[in-house]
DNA sequence: GCTTAAATTAGGAATGGTTATTATTATTGA
DNA sequence: TCAATAATAATAACCATTCCTAATTTAAGC
């Protein structure tokens, strides 16, 4: 049902090479550089129809824009609260902990979006040089 | 430097008595049942005091409307993705996980929003039913 | 390789949650 | 009581996202 389109395989492209968790916005932008009349609704049909597929996941932990992921397997995410960098976490969360959330809600659970916010490495020197008198 | 006001007073009286996650819209049509003039952006002015004072937690989660939390102390979330209902969790997450990620990724993490996903007991039973010939 | 139906596109208008603006009203400290 | 300042209602503006439409691409059947 589906059909080929260049615009949807580059949108794909950039996602899979971004090793960020880019806005909508910047996708544009990067799709720009190939090809400068692509249209940002373009951009956001394709990247709904790419969830659609499961080969693109929408996060949405933020306020204001969304970012996507390309990387499918089960992770979650650190982001820094100074500069916004988001970076993935690749911890299991025990099972024995989920059974227990299970049985005290009574919700059967089957996704976990787990999100740390936290200060990255490079800001946390920078802040601490900027102390310094 | 902030004065008191009825407006405020109320919106925060009808946080701390839901005992569900409501939306700024929600919280404005209880208002109007006891002040018929409140205006909308009242509502969000207010939520938004609220938080810098540290009184309410705005939840962001979902794509659409933010959610707010009048419960303070620190808990985590199921939702509901059928109904959309979201439940409180008084989990616990372990110490020497946080410190393990703390290494791993280098961030200095101080703040953690965990939400699961799955189908609450109503509308799992419901679900059986429909299911039934 | 054509033809044709269906999907996709660019461009722009519309939507909807949230924020900003402004003239007026309420609160509070002196 | 009287200013100074914060808060309000009403409405306009904002901005990320979605929807709409006529034109273009794609792909299947011949």
């Amino acid at each position: 049902m589906n059909k080929n389109s260049k615009q949807r395989n580059l949108i794909s492209k950039i996602l899979q090479d971004a090793n960020c968790h880019p806005t909508a916005d910047w996708i544009y932008e990067q799709a720009r550089k190939e090809m400068p009349n692509i249209s940002l609704g373009t951009v956001y049909r394709n990247l709904k129809l790419l969830q659609a597929d499961g080969k693109v996941r929408e996060l949405a932990f933020e306020k204001g824009m969304s970012r996507y992921d390309g990387e499918l397997g089960e992770h979650y995410h650190v982001r820094c609260s100074e500069c916004g960098k988001i970076d993935d976490i690749h911890y299991i969360f025990p099972q024995e902990s989920l059974d227990e959330i299970q049985q005290k809600t009574g919700y059967r659970v089957y996704k976990q979006q787990m999100t740390f916010i936290g200060i990255c490495p490079e800001c946390y020197h920078k802040r601490e040089h900027e102390n310094k008198p």
